[in-house]
DNA sequence: TGATATATGTGCATGATTGAACAATCATTT
DNA sequence: AAATGATTGTTCAATCATGCACATATATCA
């Protein structure tokens, strides 16, 4: 349907755009300028528009963009006017964090099922999730037509996991593991590394603390 | 110290190097090739060597990269030899989680307290962690020279606590918040927004979907 | 010792992303 | 109806990031 080839930055940045757009919506404003969300979102202006603009001439010149005809139109490019389900493997400390998370508010994505190998919470229901033990993995996933799926088992069994996750039919990762697992070429992974992050994070405030100090010398 | 300009592209991929050169030097090897590497990190090999070089000829022509000597050199590097304190704001599902997280083993990162207003909570220990009142905030930072936070609130509060750390004298934000909160220039906020990240993640899958189709035609 | 294989460090070309600037266009007011 | 003001859509130049390709240097083996 879409033949639309769209930046990656641009795509990134696409559902931060919506869920202002959302809070907009609610608080009852009509109309939106790119400068107005500029400020909101942290990004240039020139950007918002020209992101807008790979996707049609979506405002109107003098005025702004409508914010019910924006939202709808993005709710449409972002699949938001049907739900989608994803699964969880792996309920450790971070998975339960994950259940108890709400996709559905602002995304309308849900986690409807989970899996592991824990004898002692599997079959049982955790944050309103039935949690599976991983042999039902491929069954469930096909019952329940899920191609998405979080990864949030230890750093050993990630690829192990991953390896039935494909098996069974997964076709989108978000790996929470540390582990950059190796995966087909018609599987998409996402990585989520909090310690590199906060790493990271840490590294740029030294160096703009040298930075700094040699600026007052 | 340092007066060197690393691209921040670089500066992302550091931690993820310095992780693999923990797990070659437990296994025991003792030189590794920038192509091996590659494999593992999944970044390309030319990018590697060329990250590496910025810190001047580590390696060895025709041998590879010493483990040893590039793992103590990244430790320098990225602050590993001296463990860093940071603090958690906001002890929800997720905050909770991130108590049990273990930075510490390959990162040398410990939440060494927590904060919140849940007078259920305040006043105890969690996963190890001390769980102070909010207005205890400036003082225990100052206390523990902490300058680091990661803020786990939720997102109606997200602004005003944010604005709470940077009085207590915050310097780097890890916000797990959907909201991009605006911050002194002196600050530096690393977002980390999991429904945008999953939600990218499926326009992705669809748009490979969508051009799967449009080549089966 | 010489030949061969290996792997680094880097020049270069290409592609992606960004922000400034501005003409084009529309809304609003006089 | 004309003038004014606001805001889009887009061109352009500059920056950043990537991967190829290869000269250069080292190790290894005959």
């Amino acid at each position: 349907m879409e033949k639309i080839k769209i930046p990656k930055a641009t795509a990134k940045r696409l559902p931060l755009y919506y869920r202002y757009l959302i809070i907009l919506n609610e608080e009852g404003k009509e109309k939106v300028s790119s400068t107005e969300l500029s400020e909101a979102v942290q990004v240039d202006s020139a950007s918002i528009r020209r992101d807008f603009s790979y996707f049609g001439a979506l405002g109107k010149r003098g005025y702004g963009y409508d914010v019910k005809s924006l939202l709808s139109f993005f709710k449409k490019i972002l699949n938001q006017d049907t739900l989608t389900n994803v699964a969880l493997v792996g309920v450790g400390n971070l998975g339960r964090a994950l259940l108890n998370y709400n996709f559905k508010r602002s995304n309308n994505i849900r986690i409807s099922c989970a899996f592991d190998i824990n004898q002692d919470i599997t079959g049982r229901i955790l944050s309103g999730v039935p949690v599976y033990d991983m042999s039902e993995l491929k069954q469930q996933l096909s019952d329940q037509q899920i191609s998405i799926a979080i990864l949030t088992v230890p750093s050993e069994q990630a690829q192990a996991t991953a390896n039935q996750m494909f098996e069974a039919g997964i076709k989108g990762v978000m790996n929470f593991t540390p582990i950059r697992i190796s995966a087909p070429s018609t599987v998409r992974v996402q990585n989520v590394d909090l310690a590199t992050e906060l790493q990271t994070l840490i590294y740029f405030l030294e160096s703009d603390e040298a930075a700094k100090e040699s600026n007052e010398e």
